[in-house]
DNA sequence: CGCGTATTCAATAGATTACTTGAATAATAG
DNA sequence: CTATTATTCAAGTAATCTATTGAATACGCG
């Protein structure tokens, strides 16, 4: 038989490279981040509030694993996720923490109510009640995210200016918010907001990164 | 609205918890040995190579985050992993690898001809094909892992008691080996051998881990 | 061309991690 | 009870990782 030894620790070292990369908070956050799309590395050290050059070195080690892809336009280097494998894994990562790490599930509860948590609509179910008009869906992104790709028919409105644009939405029909993942606050946020106002709302089970993951179409502009 | 540094952060921290569990080829190997059941800290010292007190260590940093959990049984303590969400993540950490890190897959391509790796059989396909008798599965783990739990229908032979044993599989069936996972390397052998002999074989695409994963029954004794 | 901006590189100090060694605990066997 | 075995704990050193700082590179703009 053949010397096993080399070549399976050489596979765990090269995993567990991507192990490492996932091994900070601000790296997930990144890539959390990078799962809307492109950005850059300005744009990314603004929104994590770690310094520009830290940032650039986190990205490099992202970059080093290929779980990210970098691509310079004019002076800008745009990054973005290198493919599917990474919202699956991100996800992957994410299960096994609330199903093991209690303090995120939590922490999670005790910021917001279990209710809103439990009443989540499944992405699946979503696409075939909007086409029947029986939900508004309401993306509370901000508008370059939406621009970016969206969840068909979805309505947009930032969650900043959701409580002084209130009337444009239905007052009687359901409303489902989702903004990034299930880990992204802002829909929290909205649906809190909303039903304070009296209105029907409830969070999407998941969001864009998990839609697109699942096959699920999305419409852009 | 509400304050979302805090709490955001904070799961973000909790689950680079568990991205530093992944960032050692040790634990990841230790991981792997526990997707196929319980097993002692002297057995899994011997397996990986490590010092008792050091792979001790390793499975406290596990058993930290969650990852797997250990049970007291006389002077043992047995470990095994959390649940199925870890397999999941292993998983999705392997799929991440292959796709991105193009080392893991030219490592396993030189180290074996690619043709064994692409001529494998999904194990969706493999259990109605089992139940008609078109072909034999073969496990090629030792007798305790076997044990333990096995794909229907499958026999049992050992990879180092597999040229021995030769006798005992049928000569015109086809003959799928299958072992711990995609990473596990004893079903190469197993295929390399039996083809060398004449034989009709091909690898399982994922072991019984994934097998396990995907709900599909296991007998056990 | 020179200037401003975006990004990366290089060097550093402080924190964290890995593995070893030797001792401590816990449970069984004689 | 003592000896033995399995596991964990504690301490120490070498190595690695993080975030900061300041400089270097690359690009577009005027």
């Amino acid at each position: 038989m053949s010397n096993h030894v080399n070549p399976k620790r050489a596979v765990f070292e090269n995993l567990a490279r991507i192990g490492t990369a996932l091994s900070s908070a601000v790296r997930l956050e990144l890539l959390e981040l990078l799962a809307q799309g492109e950005r850059g590395v300005d744009e990314l050290a603004g929104l994590t509030g770690a310094s520009v050059a830290n940032t650039s070195q986190h990205l490099q080690k992202l970059k080093q694993v290929g779980l990210i892809v970098g691509r310079k336009e004019a002076q800008y280097v745009k990054y973005r996720l290198a493919g599917d494998e990474v919202v699956a894994l991100f996800h992957s990562l994410g299960m096994a923490g609330q199903a093991y790490l209690t303090d995120i599930e939590r922490i999670v509860r005790l910021y917001f109510t279990a209710k809103d948590d439990l009443e989540t609509v499944p992405a699946s179910e979503l696409l075939e009640r909007v086409k029947k008009g029986l939900v508004t869906v309401l993306d509370v992104r901000p508008s370059e995210e939406f621009a970016a790709g969206h969840v068909p028919g979805a309505v947009n409105i930032p969650i900043h200016e959701l409580q002084r644009r209130l009337a444009e939405l239905p007052r009687r029909k359901e409303i489902v918010a989702y903004c990034r993942g299930p880990y992204c606050l802002m829909s929290y946020d909205a649906v809190h907001l909303l039903r304070k106002r009296g209105l029907k709302a409830r969070r999407m089970a998941d969001g864009l990164p998990e839609w697109r993951m699942a096959g699920l179409p999305t419409d852009v502009g």
